[in-house]
DNA sequence: ATTTATCATTACTTTTCGTAATCTTTTAAA
DNA sequence: TTTAAAAGATTACGAAAAGTAATGATAAAT
């Protein structure tokens, strides 16, 4: 590795253009200027200073080193100032969350950013497994899950709850089981845990949502309401991804008797202090959840 | 200034959580890497590791030095590979001259850059007082001049000759005296200096060009010839410049009895050993410039 | 030609670095 | 609970290096 005192000598060196200088300017002796370039040019093996008597001008290296390395000093000595400071609202907070919580806190998480321009949000839609590996593996900094993750890195508290809602088309004014088995299942990668969920609590005739005759699927959350506000059949999704459906008109939203909702859990990485910014995120989220 | 090598001890040890591995890692001794990131801990006067038993985390200014550290550290790990290395159709050329060469010059050299797409151009055009000062202070790498110069940092060598054309509109087959001063000057910042060469060697009526009637001028290396070719106007103008105008139809540039050119000079820093790649470029301008 | 300014070299002092040995604490096992 | 082990912290010391003062050599200035 380079040597950045003998580095910053050189640096400064060709800046001043006089040996004697630098060193007064470094708080050195001549001689110490001397052998630090001395020491660099053994170190790397090539002449940087091409000596004309007292007089000298740089090598082709020389340029070149002298390019490069007022970047790394200068990212150094910056490092050096700012590695103290936490600024909360400031730099990059990288979240990931299946898309329901998703499709609730991004808009919010925006304006937050548009408010604090340096606070940038770089936000991923993902199922909970992802989820949770990107937290043990340091890629997000938070993720939000409907489970408790298993993995020892993973620390998950409780943060919100999630209503789960039966959605239909809005021409459906009751729907019972016969209604919904004829309108027929609109599926998504978790709609068949989640109607399992609220559709068992409130129908009896509920065996398996596999039974359903089913209409359709996507994966794209802010799409799976689209073939039900068409009339092509209903859906079971948490009251966020409801909420952020535009064409409202177009579907119905059922309170049934036995109300269910899935927890939604906050994960981070265990035994990691959170940065100021983080923090800053994670009220503004729990805000907005639970508002 | 931030020791390097403790910070290189604290890198190792994030990405190996472990003391004694990290030592083994870098062949030094537990002790070692312990008194290394103590130390960073000291000058930097923040905690770095949560220490928890023989367990620890990053604290949030731990963080943010790995993550700005690792970059730090390969950027000079990299210098220090490539400063001996001085490929020749890889890196920067930044050359400044006067238009006229210019005009001549940048597509060779554009062309010489789709061959080889490492090497960059960087070229502007620059009145030979710029092009000195650019030179001396080392903001341009390459210059070329239509005259000597006086800086002393600046070492010009000739290189080529810039014939001086007299230019007229198509329509006129004998540029004699009265034609001239009937159709009138067409003016460019080095105009009134090269009237002053071409037509003095020629015409016994020349006094001064201020004496000519002033039908326009351009700084604008391209355009002066298009009021030209509208006849509105003679000019005086290098070669360069006639040949690189594109409505060539509608002018005409004239063969005086007495030839006048004008030496460019190349202007390279003083006693600075030159980069292949600026031989490169100055190799490929000489052939253009030549040829 | 003489003087002065400047850089290189060398011998020596001071500082820093890294290790070995030891101590302390945590974790696991009995 | 006690004991053993594993891991990091601490300390003292020898080795290495960094930096200086003194000196020498050479170029520039007068």
């Amino acid at each position: 590795m380079i040597n950045t005192t003998w580095l910053r000598s050189f640096c400064t060196l060709v800046e001043v253009g006089h040996f004697t200088r630098t060193a007064e300017r470094l708080h050195m002796t001549q001689s110490g200027v001397s052998q630090h370039v001395r020491k660099l040019e053994e170190q790397l093996g090539t002449e940087l200073l091409v000596r004309q008597g007292k007089q000298f001008s740089l090598s082709g290296a020389g340029e070149k080193l002298y390019a490069e390395a007022q970047d790394i000093l200068l990212a150094l000595s910056n490092l050096e100032q700012t590695v103290g400071e936490d600024p909360p609202y400031e730099g990059t907070v990288r979240l990931m969350s299946p898309g329901s919580v998703g499709l609730k806190l991004y808009p919010h998480l925006l304006s937050l950013q548009s408010k604090h321009p340096k606070l940038i949000i770089d936000y991923r839609f993902a199922p909970n497994p992802d989820v949770e590996k990107a937290i043990a593996e340091s890629t997000v900094d938070i993720g939000f899950m409907t489970a408790k993750s298993t993995l020892a890195e993973v620390s998950c508290t409780p943060i919100a709850q999630e209503s789960l809602l039966l959605v239909t088309p809005a021409t459906v004014e009751e729907p019972d089981w016969e209604t919904l088995m004829t309108l027929g299942f609109i599926d998504h990668p978790d709609g068949s845990h989640h109607a399992g969920l609220l559709l068992g609590a409130n129908y009896t005739e509920f065996q398996h949502s596999s039974l359903f005759p089913r209409k359709g699927f996507s994966n794209q959350i802010g799409l799976i309401l689209e073939p039900v506000s068409l009339g092509l059949g209903f859906a079971v999704l948490p009251a966020h991804a409801v909420e952020a459906f535009e064409k409202s008109e177009g579907i119905k939203a059922h309170r049934l008797s036995h109300p269910v909702s899935e927890t939604l859990y906050l994960s981070v990485p265990r035994n990691r202090s959170l940065q100021a910014r983080m923090n800053t995120v994670i009220a503004e989220a729990k805000r907005w959840l639970n508002g």
